[in-house]
RNA sequence: GCAGACGUAGCUCAGUUGGUUAGAGCGUCGGAUUGUGGCUCCGAAGGUCGUUGGUUCAACUCCAACCGUCUGUACCA
């Protein structure tokens, strides 16, 4: 007979996106705690809105394209709708706010962490679909509101557990970059395009540093694959006050300026001083909606990727002001500012930081199960029972009982402290057998021959049924000490 | 989008100037051991060689296109 031609379905995650174990979660999740207890302090409450939105909520895409997919997931719904998940927090908050605008007291202090989709290529640390935790004020026009955002952001990052010195919000005022762009003679409608480029070049000091920016504002620059990236073809002399500009040398009186002073005033008032919030002329932020303040946070300390290189981490949050974006809905003046933390690149870059992964969860105690009838199936389940009700992490055994050994061995695998036996020999004298599973692992270094091994049951005690809760609590403690004392002398 | 590298078992990878039946390690499952994890030994399952077409007596191997992955770069609300 013909070997029959069985065709598996591929099982493949989609580009760009992650599948998140037990660990992972958990950490995610403490983190998440902290940075909420953070802004909870400061007066913000929560508000949670959908994934998805009608795109032109979104701000970008006339029903022009055919698929508004650009950059965005987008579906039409049965109405013919385009529908989009949404690539940040901010616009749809700005959609709640105008469409509540009558109920909302402003200023409006709130926070919300959700998942964000955008469709683009991923890279690494870069995903398509990650979580974002933003705080805004919204209705609130003076620069004291931004001044507290940053601070809010640096108290964050301390409550992380990341310390002092290694991470630092920088600031900067779009209206400075304005003003730069008119003493190079970029003003006005037609210089649009141009100005972009310039705006990009500057947000590049970082990456390339003031060589490779000089290379982006004059004919530009050759990557390493050997791909050409044009540049903004200024002329030299406009290129020095542009890097005079960004070095700090070179310093333009605007209104963007002022702002900043009084930002840097009230920063040093509360004595946010330059190790943790800095005046920074190189950031640029997105190009799209923000008018005024804009910062982010940055680490500063080296990351360590899990091909063990180190890599340029770069930003994890930031925000700015946005005072039109909810004047498009409403047609009134809501000024607003607010900023983003990107929880899955920052939680990337504190499990590096060993500050994240610490609190292991403790793998259940498992109840094993020597016979299968359903009267001792019985017995079994409530022997669990007991343990849960005595507070203990407690599971019985839903494999196949019959293979008693595999029982052990997932017990081995799951990291299972103890496992309760009781077969028929036990049950009649009213006893268990606990075996400390990892003392015995600790033991199986001693022996080698597996006759041994068996036989002589390590780690292993015999106690009355109606001890099994104080033997278990016990064995569970002497266990937590061993650890205590092992990551003490360990560290 | 542009440029480059790479696609062989679940994973990591061998595979000779093109030659007949495509291999290893790890993992998985079974057995040695119907009531005891680890070690050891024995055995088994698992492959459209990314896809399609071309060259050839003959293609995992050479060529082309496409698809996918990775790296850099561009874009990034």
């Amino acid at each position: 007979m013909a070997k029959p031609k069985t065709f598996k379905l591929k099982a493949r995650l989609p580009r760009g996106f992650v599948d998140r174990s037990a660990a992972d979660i958990r950490a995610s999740d403490a983190m998440l705690a902290k940075i909420r207890a953070v802004y909870e302090h400061y007066g913000f409450d929560p508000v949670e809105t959908p994934a998805f939105e009608y795109t032109d909520c979104l701000g970008k895409f006339l029903p022009d394209t055919d698929r508004p997919n650009a950059g965005v997931f987008s579906v039409q719904d049965d109405d013919e709708q385009w529908m989009s998940l949404r690539y940040d927090l901010t616009a749809p908050l700005a959609r709640h706010v105008a469409e509540n605008i009558n109920e909302i007291q402003l200023p409006y202090r709130t926070y919300r962490a959700g998942w964000v989709f955008r469709n683009e290529k991923p890279g690494p640390g870069r995903f398509r679909q990650f979580m974002q935790f933003d705080a805004d004020t919204i209705g609130a026009p003076g620069v004291q509101a931004d001044a507290e955002m940053c601070m809010m952001m640096a108290d964050t990052m301390e409550a992380l557990g990341i310390p002092r010195g290694s991470y630092v919000i920088r600031v900067n005022n779009r209206k400075v970059l304005d003003g730069v762009m008119e003493a190079i003679g970029l003003g006005g409608e037609e210089n649009a395009e141009r100005r972009l480029t310039v705006l990009r070049a500057i947000d590049k000091l970082d990456k390339f540093g003031p060589d490779g920016v000089r290379l982006l504002l004059g004919e530009g620059r050759k990557d390493e694959s050997g791909d050409f990236t044009k540049g903004a073809e200024l002329d030299g002399e406009a290129i020095d006050l542009i890097l005079g500009y960004m070095a700090g040398t070179t310093r333009l009186d605007t209104e963007g300026q002022a702002e900043l002073d009084q930002m840097a005033e009230i920063f040093s008032a509360c004595d946010y001083d330059a190790d943790r919030i800095k005046i920074d002329p190189s950031v640029v932020r997105g190009l799209e909606y923000y008018t005024g303040p804009v910062y982010e946070a940055e680490l500063l300390f080296p990351v360590t990727n899990e091909k063990g290189e180190v890599v340029q981490f770069g930003s994890v949050g930031g925000g700015g002001r946005y005072d039109g974006l909810v004047k498009r809905f409403t047609g009134r003046d809501v000024p607003a500012t607010g900023f983003s933390i990107g929880v899955s690149r920052l939680m990337t870059a504190l499990k590096n930081l060993g500050k994240l992964g610490r609190e292991e969860v403790l793998a259940p105690v498992l109840v094993t199960v020597m016979d299968g009838g359903t009267e001792a199936l019985g017995r079994y389940q409530k022997m669990t029972q007991t343990l849960r009700a005595a507070g203990i992490r407690a599971e019985m055994y839903q494999g196949n009982w019959k293979k008693f050994g595999n029982q052990l061995k997932y017990a081995d695998r799951r990291g299972c402290p103890l496992a309760i036996i009781q077969g028929s020999d036990e049950r009649e004298q009213g006893v268990v057998q606990i075996k400390d599973l990892i003392e015995g692992k600790r033991l199986s270094g001693e022996i080698t021959d597996n006759v041994t091994w068996r036989e002589s049951r390590p780690a292993q005690e015999t106690v009355a049924e109606g001890d099994i809760v104080a033997a278990v609590t016990r064995m569970l403690t002497a266990q937590a000490e061993d650890r205590d004392k092992a990551s003490e002398s360990g560290e």
